[in-house]
RNA sequence: UGGGGCGUGGUCCAAUCGGUAGGACACCUCACUGUUAAUGAGGAUGGUGUUGGUUCGAGUCCAACCGCCCCAGCCA
């Protein structure tokens, strides 16, 4: 090996390493673990694209060899080598490394906390800031990117404008208890977004077809594996269109993301241990149920659920367990949705709303439906519901000004990607999760 | 917020009936040319969440507090 092949080789990215097999290339990353057999070495070494194994001689090269023996764990490097095919090798490939410079040394005095055996969550949660480089959580973040690659093309695709949606809002979506509450300027009081959703409607009647996604935020002292104070959604809303529309609309937004990641994510969903059997088949039509429908699928399967009631986790789960796939419940009693929901004109003790409930205790992964377009009786509920009426006028010259029908749904971004991945808890599919007592890293 | 569970070296765990707090990993040294969370031998460091109580004696029993986990409610 010259000098001049040493720092004439290409930079590739670990992901791309079979494709090189027999040339000789960069890597540049951090030695993720480091194996020794006597006057061999087997780094492994990572580069945020994945992990690769090289093998360093001490008879071949002497000094790569000397650079890396005994080098701490998440030390960064550059190294260059050439690419083998190698059974031996986990990923089938390796890099016979010629020569390698340590960008940093990890001190021996402090070395890298988060080892390759078992942590607990409190601690790997602290470390968060680390614990995203194992290849576990590398994997679970490059997933999350992709499928919202695939929401936002699908949307885009489907006509649907982006308009976001402001993060300081006056006044509550849905109720009072779940704000988080900021000092605005000059002592006015602002609140944290819980739903892009009342201004999705005012963008809906200027542009037509329109989504928003961003963070929103619930103080909700909900201590589960499903909930997060802070969290994406993607909501979509269109003037003109109905229920039925937006079930549809949903299932193919959902499909659309989970194909997109079994196609261009099948390394990250293969070191989850993801079975993808069960992703694949994700595709319209979704099965489709009424409330009434559910309540009666509960009953017989010896669920306590009496009409009227809420589905919890249990609920959920037991009705998805019918179904390989997202399962629709729709027109759900008006009395427990939001007072924003149109009443079913068969039977106006139903509201036009919906919930799609993931499959494999996936629990709820979009909300949505019919909005309310008449004027008096949004004024009506305004006041049943106790909210303040001032806070909304603008709200109100949405009904006032060319009210239409209109619907729309949130589709939650960490629920859903937990669910493709088959991670148990949502923590772990959001950089940097913030959950009731947990504002750190 | 309610119910249940758990707090032991940096990390993950063990400690019988209340009786000398220990192991593994991590770290250091040595051996090993195909390792797969490498292995083998040796070494140093370091701990019972807090406060009180019972007892000859408490990691272990009791009380309160703090922290974490799971479940429920609410929701995406």
């Amino acid at each position: 090996m010259t000098q001049e092949n040493q720092t004439t080789a290409a930079v590739v990215a670990i992901e791309r390493a079979g494709d090189h097999v027999g040339q000789t290339v960069a890597i540049r990353g951090w030695l993720y673990n480091l194996r020794e057999s006597g006057k061999l070495l087997f780094p492994i070494f990572r580069d945020g694209t994945g992990v690769l194994q090289g093998v360093v001689s001490l008879k071949e090269h002497p000094d790569a060899f000397a650079a890396l023996k005994g080098l701490p764990q998440e030390s960064s490097v550059a190294v260059t080598g050439k690419i083998q095919a190698e059974l031996r090798a986990p990923g089938g490939c390796e890099i016979h490394v010629s020569a390698i410079e340590v960008v940093q040394r990890v001190a021996d005095s402090d070395p890298y906390p988060i080892q390759l055996k078992e942590h607990g969550v409190d601690f790997l949660l602290d470390k968060r800031h680390l614990w995203i480089r194992t290849p576990r959580q590398a994997s679970i973040l490059r997933i999350r990117a992709d499928a919202i690659r695939a929401a936002r093309n699908f949307m885009d695709d489907q006509g649907y404008t982006l308009t976001d949606a402001p993060i300081f809002t006056p006044a509550a979506c849905e109720g009072t208890t779940t704000l988080f509450e900021v000092n605005y300027i000059d002592d006015q009081k602002a609140y944290l977004t819980q739903s892009g959703q009342l201004y999705v409607e005012a963008t809906a009647a200027a542009l037509g077809k329109v989504y928003t996604f961003g963070p929103t935020f619930r103080a909700e002292k909900s201590k589960t594996r499903r909930h997060l104070t802070e969290f994406w959604m993607l909501e979509p809303e269109a003037a003109y269109l109905h229920l039925e529309d937006m079930i549809e609309l949903g299932e193919g937004l959902v499909s659309a993301m989970v194909q997109s990641v079994v196609k261009s994510r099948k390394r990250e969903l293969a070191t989850l241990g993801r079975d993808v059997s069960k992703l694949e088949n994700i595709k319209p039509p979704f099965p489709r149920i009424t409330y009434d429908e559910a309540v009666q699928v509960l009953q017989k399967a010896g669920n306590p659920t009496k009409w009227g009631d809420d589905f919890g986790g249990d609920e959920e789960t037991l009705i998805s367990k019918n179904f390989d796939k997202p399962v629709v419940i729709h027109r759900y009693p008006a009395a427990m949705k939001a007072f924003y929901m149109e009443a079913d004109p068969k039977n106006p003790n139903l509201a036009l709303s919906f919930d799609m409930i993931a499959p494999e205790g996936g629990g709820e992964i979009i909300g949505g439906g019919e909005r309310q377009s008449s004027y008096e009786t949004l004024v009506k509920r305004l006041r049943e519901h106790n909210l303040p009426e001032q806070a909304f006028q603008w709200y109100l010259d949405l009904r006032r000004y060319g009210s239409v029908p209109h619907a729309g749904f949130g589709l939650g971004l960490e629920r859903t990607v937990a669910w493709i991945c088959g991670t148990e808890h949502i923590r772990e599919v959001i950089p940097f999760p913030r959950m009731l007592y947990r504002v750190y890293p």
